[in-house]
DNA sequence: CGCAGAATTGATACATCTCAAGCTGGGTGG
DNA sequence: CCACCCAGCTTGAGATGTATCAATTCTGCG
């Protein structure tokens, strides 16, 4: 739960896998050359939390490799998770003081992590970095209203549909392969991650995968190794148009 | 359904009541001056569609007053609202093409709107906006998951005390009362707009209503005058901690 | 091997939805 | 001025989907 906390990864920005997406991306070699003086990198185990909401936090970020997920809890228990982090994808708020959400390491996570103060310094002069964020934000933006019409109006069934075919086709367009033939991947989150995320109880994620699997909607090898034969399937089992509202 | 669309309102930003709040809310006064070149304002009646999803969007814009909300619906019908657009909200994505959600006009409504190409390139010389709409985009980012928390997570009653808090609070904000005292507001939602709101039935969110005024939470006066006598109350109701995670 | 965490499955309870019947208040036309 | 009408709302009774509680079964690992 908690050995290697801070750790030093030899990185260059140059032969940064996810260079082209994160917040960096518009920058210049020069831009790139200036955030690397105060950037630093850190990794954590499956299950460490990154960040405790109302934290202080005095480091923005971006996640380079594993998944981390945002999550509020209430006082009784009961815990919804808003954001699911995937690598290039950008953790905290330049601007405020606190941590707003938990950030919790779903899978073993690096991640690549700026000081505050400079890295704010440095939004107000550079725009690539400013411009790139606020890019950023608004496809969260939009990720996070279409998640508000799956946690709203869509069946446990629908629901479960939702996530795979989102984690499906994240997985497909990041591996570049295409959506024509079966679309095979691993579940990165627990039973209990995905009920957090879907507003359900484990038991009922548990159901309704048996249910697609019953249906020949998903086949299952082990409790993560999914295949998906025809995404198209999938996604009208989602309630999503075919084309696809997409997600994420 | 369809009167006067377009409207001529004579307005100068220098006296604009949502001057501070808006996208525009750190320009100096040459700035101001440059956006006046191409904006307009137009005005709905409630009831009204502001732009409907997917359709080409040659402005954005700001809402100056009334309230419009932003919706999904799935093909069945099955509608979602994914955010409320109070005064000095901010409407549209530059860089995008189409809209993405429905806008409807709630109650009349008055916008002040910028023709899209010129406030796109206003954005890139003009960095004072493009802070300011970073800021708003990720005020709303928060909101939208502080939403995703009642709509996954609270049980009926949570929801619309969570709903009537809220506005409460908003309300109380704007007209810069104290919250020591009972407040006392209009609610500007019909039953069903709350119901979409909250991923609710219609029917349920009178009952809970109904429940709230029979434990003398709150008060009504016809449908839609409330008083709420002790706003603590209200949100020990929603299930937040009475310090209050501030929504919207 | 045996244990612990993760997942499945079952039986039942309960919250919310669905369908259906009235109610209310404000506006319109006779 | 009244009667009517209609959208918005309320209330009821029953159906249903998901949660809850509880018992197994899997799976990986020391």
């Amino acid at each position: 739960m908690l050995k290697d906390d801070i750790v030093a990864v030899p990185h260059e920005c140059v032969d940064c896998p996810i260079r082209h997406r994160a917040v960096c991306a518009r920058c210049e070699p020069d831009e790139l050359a200036e955030l690397e003086e105060f950037k630093y990198y850190r990794s954590f185990e499956a299950g460490q939390t990154v960040v405790w909401s109302g934290d202080r936090m005095d480091f923005v970020g971006t996640v380079v490799s594993g998944i981390a997920s945002l999550t509020q809890t209430m006082e009784d228990g009961r815990t919804q998770m808003v954001g699911l982090l995937l690598p290039s994808d950008f953790v905290g708020r330049p601007g405020r003081e606190g941590a707003a959400y938990d950030v919790v390491a779903t899978t073993d996570l690096t991640m690549c992590c700026f000081r505050k103060k400079p890295f704010e310094t440095m939004m107000e002069t550079t725009p690539h970095i400013a411009q790139r964020l606020l890019e950023m934000t608004l496809d969260e933006l939009d990720a996070a209203r279409e998640w508000m019409l799956v946690l709203g109006r869509k069946t446990a069934r629908e629901k479960i549909a939702s996530l795979l075919s989102i984690v499906a086709r994240r997985d497909a367009t990041l591996r570049k392969v295409t959506m024509d033939g079966p679309l095979v991947f691993d579940l990165p989150l627990t039973r209990e991650a995905m009920a957090d995320y879907l507003g359900l109880t484990l038991e009922t994620v548990s159901r309704q995968i048996s249910a697609l699997k019953r249906d020949g909607i998903i086949h299952l090898e082990g409790k993560r190794h999914v295949t998906v034969p025809d995404i198209s399937v999938l996604m009208e089992e989602a309630g999503d148009d075919s084309d696809g509202g997409m997600l994420v």
